[in-house]
This record gives structure tokens, C-alpha cells and sequence, in this order.
DNA sequence: TAGCGGGTTGACCCGTAGTCCACCTCGAAT
DNA sequence: ATTCGAGGTGGACTACGGGTCAACCCGCTA
């Protein structure tokens, strides 16, 4: 069932449970950006924690796809340059000036025991990243793909979170640095 | 005013506010495991956020010591093999059975906004161990003491997240992998 | 025309942060 | 010896947020 106005709840809770964390929300503030009433909202979810539960599932199947596009974009046709864009992906993700940290290792703290659903949530969602990078690794032809999208993904935590907490600006050329050093180790001098 | 009470409660605060994330935990709790009525602990502390304060600035001075006394107990004399300590460190914290990420990091999380004291805390605490970093890179003589600082410390966040997250057990061996990189890097052949 | 999906209002329960008041006890200062 | 303050008790109280419930309204479609 998909309806607008459920969208539409869906929307405005990522926007809010992203920037103030979970939490931190009232429920009334979203039926106030909505416009709905609290009776009207429990006819479409169960709980509170239903909302965010399917806030981040779109949010999932979102940054996915984003990513999956952006490193098209930014990368060209090589794997090789793809792996290299990842870096520029982050770049653009953590320059924004919505960046808040990535939001399912902000629901992963919040929710800091594994069996969580939204702590489940968050490590499917890397582990979709980590995948994705991965089958690019592979493309490049890197001694050991697995390897390579963990030590990627390493770094792109790192930096999100160095970025979030610390708000320091240069973090994102130490990241690329260390991100071609690890390319390069990996993927030979071919291609 | 450090009366004894007044540890009691910043220790069981800790200990709760690291497991469950600060808004999961209420006062009623820590009262509980202290003994103490409501308005006894008012006469303590302000709020809970004050008690929680309180709790990071006592975890911050002792994960800064315990950070300073491990690597020198695992990296022996040389401030080369101290750097290479750092990733020791971390794997026995991420190994302890009561980890659930960085403290400073999930607080940072629960309070997303940059000028919220907890998240300035955070910070202040990210760049004492960056400062620690950087001292033993600076006697191992690295080109950039600076730069292999924060890259080792991005390290070392990408690898608290990934292992919080998503529970991998061979995360440090990456880290590990990755740490040598780039000290090798840094440091030439000498030493 | 009966039923259903989606909407409304308003009263209500419960848990938790925080306040307030009256009172107790013990050790040190006058 | 008394007084005063620090640290403690209990209990009643407000305010707010998540969640429930009853009663009702509107519009569409079988």
C-alpha cells in the first residue's frame, strides 16, 4: 500500500530522524510537517519505530541507486576509474550541507544492539555497499576484489564519521590518498 | 565537589549510556543501580545531560591515558613500533565483549548538531587521540606527521563503525594492512 | 445503499524528566 | 550545646511524548 500520504510521512521522517536523530523527534512535529492527524497517522503505521523502519528501507534502495549512478558519472567507463570515483561520491555526499554523518551508522548508534531491526538495517545497507564496490573491484581486475571494497569501505566510514564529528574539511583528500594507495596495491599496473 | 556518590553515579552512567545509547537510558535506572532517590540526585547534578557531561569528560581523560599506556606497552621503545601499536589498541577494544563503538562517536551520533556541547566533546576527544598520534609520528620521523596522524586515525574510526555495525571480526586485519601501508609510506626505510 | 479507506476531534493511559516540600542525620564550626 | 549545611529520604506534582480509543465525517465503488 503506497499511499501519498504515506509517502509523504515517509519523506518527512527521513528528513527529520536524519538531521535531529531518531529520538530526538517528536512524532507530532512530523504529523505537523505532513499535516495530518496522531489517529489518521496509526492507521497507516503501527509505531513510531514502523515509520523509521520504512524510512530507511527507501532510504536504502535510494542511496544504492545514487551511488551506483554517481560512480557511473563521475568514473567513465573503466572499473578502474570507478573505484577511483567512489572518492569523489563521498566528496560530494559529505560537501552537502544537509550532511549530517551517514544515516544508518547514525540509526546503528542509536540502536547500538546488533539484533535491532534498525541495526540490522544499517549493516545490510553497508554490506549492499560493500558489494557494490566490490563487483567493480572485480571489474578491475584486483588480486582480491573482497579485500579491496572492505578496505574502500573502511575508508569511506572513516571519513564520514571524521567529517561528522570533527567537521574537518581536508579529511576527504587524506581519504583519496589512502583510497589510491589501496587501488594501486591492488590492481597491479594493468589497465 | 568529587564526593563519592557523585562517582557512583558517573560510573553506572557511563556504563549504561555507553550500552544504550543516552535516550534509551532513563534516570530511574541509574538511580537504581546507585540507591539514590530523584532528589538526591539533583542535588548532583543539573539535568541528565549534566550527569552525562560528566560521564564523557572522566571517559575522555581515561580513554586518553589508557590509549597513551597501551600503546606504550605494545609497541615498546621504538615510536615506529608504537605507531604500529595503535592498530593493538584498537583490536583488543573492538575485541572486548562490552564494545559498542566508540563512546565519543555514538554520542556524536545522538546529538548530531555541531554545537551541542556532547558533540563538541566528541570532537575534543577525536583530536587529543589524533594528538597522541601525531607526537609518536612526529618522533618516528614521518615526512608529514600531521597527515599520518589523521590517516591513521581514520583508520581507526572506519574500523570502531564497521565493527559496530556490521560485526566483522576481520576488519582489523584490513585496518591492520592499511595502518602498514601507510606508515611505510610516511616513514621511508629508516628506523 | 452499504461498506470501506482515509480523514477529523478530543479524551485518555503510561513512562520519564524534572520540581517542590517536608523531613531526617551526621559532622564540623561557633 | 547548638546550629548549620551537605547529603539523604519520600511523595506529590507538572509537562511532554508515544500510543489508544470512541465517535464521527466524506467520498468512492460494488
Amino acid at each position: 500500500m503506497k499511499t501519498p500520504t504515506r509517502q509523504r510521512l515517509v519523506e518527512a521522517s527521513i528528513r527529520r530522524f536524519y538531521r535531529d536523530g531518531f529520538r530526538n523527534v517528536g512524532i507530532d512535529q512530523i504529523l505537523a510537517d505532513v499535516g495530518i492527524s496522531k489517529t489518521a497517522f496509526y492507521k497507516h503505521f503501527e509505531s513510531k519505530e514502523d515509520l523509521m523502519l520504512a524510512a530507511l528501507e527507501v532510504q536504502n534502495d535510494w542511496l544504492q541507486e545514487t551511488f551506483r549512478s554517481m560512480i557511473r558519472d563521475h568514473g567513465g567507463p573503466t572499473p578502474k576509474g570507478q573505484l577511483y570515483a567512489v572518492m569523489d561520491v563521498v566528496e560530494q555526499l559529505i560537501e552537502s550541507d544537509e550532511f549530517h554523518g551517514c544515516i544508518f551508522v547514525n540509526v546503528a548508534m542509536e540502536f547500538p544492539l546488533p539484533h535491532e531491526p534498525a541495526h540490522l538495517l544499517a549493516a545490510k545497507n553497508k554490506q549492499a555497499i560493500e558489494d557494490i564496490i566490490g563487483s567493480i573491484a572485480r571489474q578491475a581486475g584486483a588480486d582480491d576484489a573482497e579485500m579491496l571494497a572492505q578496505e574502500l569501505c573502511l575508508i569511506v566510514e572513516g571519513t564520514y564519521i571524521t567529517r561528522h564529528v570533527t567537521g574537518n574539511k581536508r579529511i576527504i583528500d587524506i581519504a583519496r590518498r589512502m583510497a589510491g594507495l589501496m587501488i594501486e596495491s591492488r590492481c597491479g599496473v594493468g589497465d
